[in-house]
DNA sequence: TTCTTTTCCTGATATATATCATAGTGTGTA
DNA sequence: TACACACTATGATATATATCAGGAAAAGAA
């Protein structure tokens, strides 16, 4: 992790923040000066750990992240996955806990960190910007119950296709269709709750039933509607 | 599901509430005047459905109240339980989304019901108040992530023990260590993400290795200790 | 480059858990 | 009270998935 140099401004990337910044007035943010510290991760680097205790939080400048929790064996749960203009470690900070979770760089990663004080002076001055956290949270809350049903009772296999489409919602496509995130096959089985050995089992199924295709750790998305039927995927 | 006669007064109640209202002036309440609809459901009725467009919100006056998403083989999956003081339907109306989940109730439950309008009123007058609620929002986002590392990485067992102790947490104890909830297996099975009959299988090794006593649908916990070392708690 | 280490893949096997079947038990109701 | 119906329980079986083991490929380091 390396500190960048004052050629960031953050008041400029806050405007750019499609997650909960984007939607009160610039000069409101611009009066309270949010904080200028702006860091930079390679891949593999930790933004933060679990147990430690919250100072701000992190906007996503440019990058992605995984954010996990390490179950009893050791094994990790992705519970999250977040990208440029995404904000981390906001959840901990706002219900006034430690963290419960590692945020890890999937790729090298620049974050824009606002110090607890200063994110405390905007709620303040912008009412409406509490408002928008809650209905952040309030969404992502949805999106974890989802995640709970489904843990609970799909199979690997839908589980799998499930992950395939959200990934895709999430980083978009190439122009080829590949799903624009490397993640390694126990990434993937960490996100799907499975082991790393099924998970690989089901990727070759799907690249002989002509879902996907396979090529190193580029997965091409070859069959979008046939992937939502393998993984009862709603809507 | 009946509507209650005036005898019920909401700025009252609200005042009891510990989840959110709690915090916050009982004249900033009164001012707006809170709704002051009631309402009674039996055992098995639901206060909402999946699906349905979210009108207001639901303090718990008194009873208990299980949340649960419905998946796609029609198995329930319940990821809240509530009970009196608590808020139920708070998260999709502000999130602006429909229902993701079903609300019904485990006893009979008295309900009162506040507008979106004048909920929105009451978020106007008092910017503590959508602090309040995002910290809640925030806080069950961790216990979401918990519940989410625990169904896909514990076994059956070890999801059934902590399943046990949640509701002691969530609902406490009788005088002789009986968990105060009456559930039935099938609804136990739906918290833990597992078939009815391990549930009952899992139940019977408990109370053969003494971790519990059965009677009924009476679950006395024996000895909290070794439920927590069985489910591998943390703290 | 070459070497080392990690990741990926496949097969064999074990095992946890779901499913099916059936009987007993309780609960509400007419 | 008796009847019907849902819930609980237990055994037998099936099956999905994890685990173990070994080798191939890829990625990183010297």
């Amino acid at each position: 992790m390396k500190k960048l140099a004052d050629t960031y401004h953050c008041a400029d990337c806050k405007a750019r923040h499609r997650s909960v910044f984007n939607q009160i007035p610039l000069d409101a943010i611009e009066e309270v000066d949010v904080g200028k510290t702006c860091f930079q991760f390679k891949r593999g680097e930790s933004i933060f750990y679990e147990g430690h205790t919250p100072q701000g939080v992190y906007c996503i400048e440019t990058g992605k992240v995984k954010i996990y929790r390490t179950g009893p064996d050791g094994k990790d749960q992705i519970v999250r996955l977040a990208r440029e203009g995404d904000m981390v470690g906001y959840r901990s900070l706002l219900s006034g806990e430690r963290y419960s979770s590692t945020a890890s760089c999937l790729e090298e990663t620049t974050v824009c960190f606002v110090p607890k004080t200063q994110l405390m002076a905007l709620f303040a001055r912008q009412s409406c910007l509490s408002m928008r956290f809650m209905q952040q949270a309030c969404h992502e809350l949805g999106e974890a119950g989802k995640l709970i049903t489904n843990l609970a009772q799909k199979s690997v296999r839908e589980r799998m296709a499930e992950v395939l489409l959200m990934l895709k919602e999430t980083f978009g496509l190439t122009e080829d269709n590949a799903l624009d995130v490397r993640l390694s096959r126990e990434e993937l089985s960490n996100l799907a709750g499975t082991a790393t050995e099924s998970c690989i089992r089901v990727l070759s199924d799907f690249q002989q039933e002509g879902l996907i295709r396979l090529d190193g750790k580029r997965i091409v998305l070859e069959s979008i509607p046939r992937l939502v039927r393998t993984g009862r995927v709603e809507e």
